[in-house]
RNA sequence: GCACCCAUAGCUCAGCUGGAUAGAGCGUUGCCCUCCGAAGGCAAAGGCCAGAGGUUCGAAUCCUCUUGGGUGCGCCA
């Protein structure tokens, strides 16, 4: 348990007492008591607003019940000073040993330090990427793949049970499109000249081997037959193949699915039928009309044509939403309704990663998951903007059907898995991300990835110059010798285990890569003073008690600074290159 | 036309689900360092949190409207 969730938890248990002697109501809500560190370290170690929060409803005003809440919090272990600050604000000074104390359970917890219950183990469901199998990976998909990925560990690591998917769209024209681009490769393969590849039709060199495959299996069996006879078995063995190209993309970011649920299953296994019949049994699906779209000019045809639609409009969305076709098949918004009853019937949370350019399909996803679960689960759909590419500040034109565009696999091979992961998460997921070859590696300090590194290397090599110097970690070291400016860097280090519950409960990553850089400068900046001040270097040759403990400093932060990274699936660097 | 997202220092961005005097990096200015404690260090200046109302002990954060950007809209996927 750390530091912040301990004193939390005897503030609670001092709220009960003052429950027990009629000092407070028995149904106050306690929900938005918190206790946190202070914006100015100056104000204590700890701070909390429950007076703030709590004095309406005990008929108070916060002051008083400050005093009152304050005096107790006097009486608890380490805790030397209580101050009731501001409008109400309750600071607490702890001793230094408790700080040390901290440091302690970071070198005795290792890896597991931050792990949190918070999540009560109750299961989520993570769907990202989902690109089309139409391809191998493109920069598009990269920062939701990412994001995701790191979203996944945080959660877990937040004592969720999680399970990633990833939503196979193989039921669509476009795998018909895909198998026919394979068709003209398999003819390729087996000698024909076929030309320029036609419009319409996949261009990509990336299915001339699926072509060579198909040849070498069927041989010339499916040349000028009808498109009928071949379109099923090639479409099954070149979605196979994309996937396997997807898989082997994703793989060099370090990201690994659990789930590929395809929506051809889906749809034969007659999944979209009950999802339709749970919500005709609930009134709210009929037979009906669209509006005429309103992004269609004036004088563009537009004949209304009655199917059938799902009453999302009862659920925020600002329209109904057609589920089945005029001709009775399927619309991708109704099998992605039942995709999601199928998730929610294994989970108690969902969450999406979209591109930015299905934002507008939120409301009614939302919409059909809350209805089909009568609301017992609930879905998050995170919207990652775009990712600008720039090479040394000029942008990098991208054509699609050029075939030019930037593949996850050139990004990677040119700046390493580790630099992609940790650039992607340096920006709130919801804004647009420059991403600038040249900057990514650049090795100062406002690049972020290397700061933070540097930052593990700094630790790591000073510890390999210390097990050189014979300074030997296995003597126990006197943390009693650390001072109130080292103890300054284990508090900003105590904060991690917050730091990932908050990321994991608001479902952004993101704050795990910031929160590593204050980090990361905090240590340097430590580090740096040993420049002027030759006796605050962390390794004293003439004074090894004072260098144990301040190496304990430093290999604690370094367990932290690790532990972060592995939660945005970044190595640690042992050393600088 | 409508929906969603965004608007914070000159620039690029954080801001811990509503807390105390709004923070970093770059840039600017001033000192210091300049052969591995190296890929710089310390400090200063810089803000009407787009604007206007509202909610309450308290708002950059929540609600409404306005302005200015981005993305999207269909029986497509």
């Amino acid at each position: 348990m750390s530091l912040y969730a301990r004193y939390s938890a005897l503030l609670d248990g001092i709220l009960d007492d003052l429950v027990a002697d009629g000092v407070l109501p028995p149904e106050i809500n306690r929900k938005a008591v918190a206790v946190e560190p202070p914006r100015d370290a100056a104000h204590g170690d700890l701070a909390t607003n429950a007076a703030m929060v709590l004095a309406k409803a005990a008929g108070t005003n916060p002051r008083s019940l400050a005093d009152t809440i304050g005096l107790k919090l006097g009486a608890l272990p380490d805790v030397t000073a209580v101050e009731v600050a501001g409008p109400g604000f309750i600071n607490l000074k702890l001793t230094d040993d408790a700080w040390r104390g901290e440091l302690k359970a970071i070198l005795a917890e290792g890896e597991s330090y931050g792990l949190s219950t918070i999540g009560k183990n109750e299961r989520v469901n993570v769907e990202y990427v989902s690109a089309n199998p139409t391809g191998p990976m493109h920069m598009g998909h990269c920062r939701g793949a990412v994001v995701g990925d790191a979203l996944a560990r945080l959660l877990e690591a937040a004592g969720f049970r999680v399970t990633k998917e990833y939503y196979v769209n193989d039921a669509g024209s476009q795998v018909d499109t895909l198998a026919r681009s394979a068709h003209l490769r398999y003819r390729e393969a087996l000698g024909e000249e076929i030309g320029e590849i036609p419009e319409g039709l996949y261009p990509g060199d990336y299915l001339k081997p699926v072509g060579e495959a198909l040849a070498a299996e069927y041989g010339d069996q499916w040349v000028g037959k009808p498109e009928s006879e071949w379109l099923t078995p090639f479409k099954q063995r070149t979605v196979a193949a994309m996937l396997e190209l997807i898989r082997h993309d994703l793989a060099l970011l370090g990201v690994h699915h659990d789930i590929f649920a395809s929506e051809a299953e889906l749809q034969a296994s007659g999944k979209v039928d009950e999802a339709m019949a749970n919500l005709r049994s609930k009134g709210l699906v009929y037979q009906g009309e669209l509006e005429r779209p309103k992004s269609l000019d004036p004088h563009d045809e537009w004949e209304p044509v009655e199917l059938t639609l799902f009453k999302s409009s009862q659920f925020g969305d600002d329209q109904d939403r057609p589920m089945k076709k005029s001709d009775g098949s399927w619309t991708y918004f109704g099998a992605d309704a039942a995709y999601h009853l199928q998730k929610a019937q294994g989970a108690d949370h969902l969450v999406n990663i979209w591109g930015a350019d299905h934002a507008g399909t939120v409301k009614r996803v939302q919409s059909a998951v809350k209805a089909l679960t009568d609301d017992r689960v609930d879905l998050d759909v995170k919207i990652i903007q775009m990712v600008k590419l720039l090479r040394a500040g000029e942008p990098i034109k991208m054509s699609k059907r050029a075939g030019n565009f930037v593949t996850l696999a050139d990004v990677v091979r040119e700046v390493g898995k580790d630099v992609v992961r940790f650039m992607m998460l340096t920006k709130r997921a919801d804004t647009m991300l420059d991403f600038d070859f040249a900057k990514v590696v650049e090795a100062s300090k406002d690049n972020p990835v290397f700061y933070v590194q540097y930052a593990h290397a700094r630790i790591s090599s000073l510890l390999r110059r210390a097990a050189e110097a014979g300074l030997s970690l296995q003597e126990k070291a006197d943390l009693s010798l650390l001072d109130g400016e080292e103890l300054a860097l284990v508090k900003l280090a105590a904060q991690y285990p917050r730091v990932v519950e908050g990321a994991a409960m608001a479902h952004e990553p993101h704050r795990v890569a910031f929160y590593l850089y204050d980090l990361a400068a905090a240590l340097h900046a430590l580090w740096n003073r040993g420049n002027d001040d030759p006796d605050r270097r962390f390794l004293l040759e003439n004074n090894p008690q004072l260098s144990r403990s301040r190496l304990e400093l430093a290999r604690g932060i370094g367990q932290v600074i690790r532990n972060g990274l592995g939660l945005m699936g970044v190595e640690a660097a042992e050393e600088m290159r």
